[in-house]
DNA sequence: ATGTATTTGTACGTATGTATG
DNA sequence: ACATACATACGTACAAATACA
């Protein structure tokens, strides 16, 4: 592990046991230096990534202050996939593959995914049902130039890990957009719907570390399933 | 302006006038660092403020890689007012002050502000029309011994401008979450509605940069008119 | 109100590691 | 094996904001 992933590790570990409490100041930089024999740049890599992630307030002349997590429970933001998100949930939680088959795009993904005319991609399409209940609906579009083989297994496991870690795919960054829009005669079919007539739609561009997309996602979450937590700096100069 | 900013801002430039375009290598850090004069550290900086609003893609051994922005329009997200949010949109935009006083808490607003028994806060509520239609329904609580005199010219104007330009305060973070909500008939009353019966619920929680909780706003938006852009990177390490 | 010490921010330099082609 | 490019790690000096005597 990186030296500086270490220390962040490490104060980190140290805030959420509250060996340091919240609203309490961490060592000062140069403290930090001499405590963790590194250089004052190391140890600002770590506070920065402490900041970045909202564990702790940095200012100027002042020092750095642990920020208090447990008051509202944390992000959900950034680029997780379902299995990610999902261990970190203390409900039954399953997820049904409906299809996952290697087809012939049209003429919109085409255009979404921009493929040239002899690609094909997959499609996935997925239940995740919240103690018993079907709430969320994932229609996975997957250029299979990238991904040449899926298998029901593997998307009913998670689909980042494979592309992750078998086929050593390194994912970039992603672009999201969430709207709400009305529910269509599949959505009623597959989800559990009572009496809502609105789903959160969240669309997803995903891009591999070298820029190329490879996926475009919708995800359709029933309104009382759904919840998007967020931290936001005033400036995001966390360097 | 600092260094690191100016060179952000000038390849900033570069990138949005296509004069690099998107898919194209930027020089390397050495190359720039020759370019401007400047230690590679500094380069370094600028080019990490590129790749964390999204505008390139660094990769080891590689390069950096512009990124395409107008593919889809870009991130309202983090830490922005109406405000500042309004100016960027091409429609006809208004804000109605429907009350601003000052008032004793209650126990809930006592408790989410962590306020003592003598604190007032001040109570806001805000319509905001797009095209004529209000879809908007703004509510703060700011507490008001950090904030002890306000108007109804000056939320009507901007209240983050107000507090950090005139008042001389720094905000630091805020903590926010999108959940969906049930109309209520104060909702009905406040919002041209047509049929919907649920809207889109953005709670916050704002801090200043000593960690002090100053505001808690909810803002509820019409779901046909809500709309979160997010540019999520797989590891947020862009030091 | 002033100066001084403290703390973080910026800038520069150098060396070495790691991934890519 | 080699060159290239970014990543990590060490160091120094000074600037800017803050706290306090």
């Amino acid at each position: 592990m990186k030296k500086y992933e270490s220390i962040y590790q490490d104060l980190l570990t140290k805030i959420e046991e509250h060996k340091i409490k919240a609203g309490e100041k961490l060592p000062g930089e140069f403290e930090l230096r001499d405590y963790y024999n590194a250089s004052r740049d190391t140890i600002r890599k770590a506070l920065s990534l402490l900041s970045q992630n909202g564990y702790i307030q940095k200012s100027q002349g002042k020092g750095s202050i642990v920020l208090d997590i447990n008051r509202f429970n944390f992000p959900v933001s950034g680029l997780t996939s379902f299995k990610e998100l999902a261990t970190s949930i203390d409900r039954k939680i399953e997820t049904i593959v409906i299809c996952c088959e290697c087809i012939e795009p049209d003429e919109e993904i085409k255009h979404l995914l921009m493929l040239d005319d002899n690609t094909k991609v997959w499609y996935i399409e997925r239940i995740r049902k919240f103690d018993d209940e079907a709430v969320i609906f994932d229609t996975d579009i997957v250029n299979a130039d990238i991904v040449p083989s899926l298998t029901k297994e593997i998307v009913q496991n998670s689909l980042f890990d494979y592309i992750e870690n078998k086929l050593g795919l390194k994912i970039g960054y992603a672009k999201k957009e969430i709207t709400c829009r009305p529910v269509t005669s599949k959505d009623q079919k597959v989800l559990d719907l009572k009496n809502y007539d609105m789903l959160v739609n969240i669309a997803s561009f995903v891009f591999l570390e070298d820029t190329t997309l490879f996926q475009y996602t919708i995800s359709k979450h029933r309104p009382d399933k759904f919840r998007f937590s967020d931290f936001a700096r005033r400036t995001k100069n966390t360097l």
